[in-house]
DNA sequence: TAAAAAATATGTTTTTTAACATAAAAAAAG
DNA sequence: CTTTTTTTATGTTAAAAAACATATTTTTTA
């Protein structure tokens, strides 16, 4: 066993998706052929350009999916919350990985080999059904994202980023921070501009008290001005 | 029959790799329930926020997947040659459109109803996995070109873009002109930047001998020169 | 074919954003 | 707990790209 392989509950399995669609061979055939591995904030569960070797659902923690660019740019395409999969599109595509999947946080994940995934789809029409409708709709947000990336100001762009990370991981018990803490420069990642930008408009967000900022803890104190920005672009 | 309907020779079938993975019983499904429509140069095929209610296939022409931005803006996501499909990312998400889809110069389709191609993935695996793989792939391509619009400056942007016409639409037969006539402003579009910007660059790469214009068809010259400005960024 | 409209070319100005610089605050490491 | 490193804040400058303007060419349409 590698060292960050580990235990953990399997009561995680009913929450996920796949695990719906299968029946109980299949069931059995996923469990016994899954492994669990642990990762730090910060450490990578796969790389640009590796070949993938399993299929990823994230149990514990956040990941980020993020692509290198020029000049030690990086953009963040995707992030991903328990209990979602990672890792599937260049499994799909019969691809090496375009972008690195990071943790953002400490982060268990369940990693099913491919020859099972490609087993299971091949012997389960509603599994394979189930991938075309998840990649289907990613290139749907992955278009949406990209004409903000390319044609919104700083501003918009910056408000599009609150509002997605508002809508993946939600607010925290006090209804108004973000239940994920994250750092300027993964936020200019998100939002596509420099680190000093999402610090600055950040700031100014916080003067026209649209939003709290406390260390990396967000809150979003107007959402509907929020949008307004988001929209206007 | 609607007036944009038409006949067209059948024999596309075998060319359309969907065909291939059919058995006769469904190839009839799919053929008797099939139409044909021609669309003329700048009509759409389908337009944002339509509800799919076919799948596309492009026998003959071209076609350009877009997605209206800000202050008149446009982003070509994808193009489209025969023999590729188009409208079934939307159709398989169970979302209306993100984007429109525009015939780039006379082009004729074959369109399949949602329903029968619903029923067809559902009773033929190999079917569903292509899909899987398509919309992978697409999804990879996606993640690529982002980074492209949003960290490559205007010189690399432009490069990209006539790499990928050459890539997609080929030569002519005298081995160097774009096998696509394409208008500045579609070529901003596709680039991510304002139409003069586009004409400026064009200018420029034809001063410095990468390319040679004529009107709309672009002649690459120098392949390995504009590689090069779009690996600098 | 002539007239009108649209697209292209090219120069100039303005806006936006990146880059750079420095200080303060916060987080991480020893 | 102290030192070091990283992150955040904020001001200034420079670069990139958009916006604007006008002439010319090409395409469309009557």
């Amino acid at each position: 066993m590698l060292e960050n392989e580990c235990f953990v509950n399997t009561d995680f399995y009913p929450q996920w998706q796949v695990w719906q669609l299968l029946n109980e061979e299949e069931r059995t055939l996923l469990q016994e052929n899954s492994i669990f591995r642990k990762y730090d904030k910060n450490q990578a569960i796969y790389k640009e350009g590796e070949l993938p070797e399993y299929l990823i659902c994230i149990v514990r923690g956040k990941a980020m999916i993020r692509k290198e660019g020029f000049g030690g740019r990086n953009q963040i395409m995707r992030m991903i919350k328990p209990v979602e999969m990672c890792g599937y599109r260049a499994f799909f595509a019969e691809e090496n990985y375009v972008t690195e999947a990071i943790a953002c946080e400490p982060t268990v994940a369940c990693l099913v080999p491919s020859e099972v995934i490609q087993r299971l789809i091949h012997r389960n029409v509603e599994l394979a059904c189930y991938f075309v409708k998840l990649l289907a709709v990613d290139l749907g947000e992955s278009d949406v994202h990209t004409v903000s990336l390319t044609q919104k100001h700083i501003r918009g762009r910056l408000a599009d980023a609150l509002l997605f990370l508002q809508q993946k991981y939600g607010y925290e018990s006090d209804g108004e921070t973000l239940n994920i803490a994250i750092s300027r420069e993964d936020l200019a990642n998100l939002s596509n501009m420099t680190t000093s930008n999402a610090i600055r408009t950040l700031s100014q967000f916080a003067n026209e008290d649209i939003v709290a900022i406390q260390g990396r803890k967000i809150k979003i104190k107007q959402p509907d001005l929020l949008r307004k920005i988001a929209h206007l672009g």
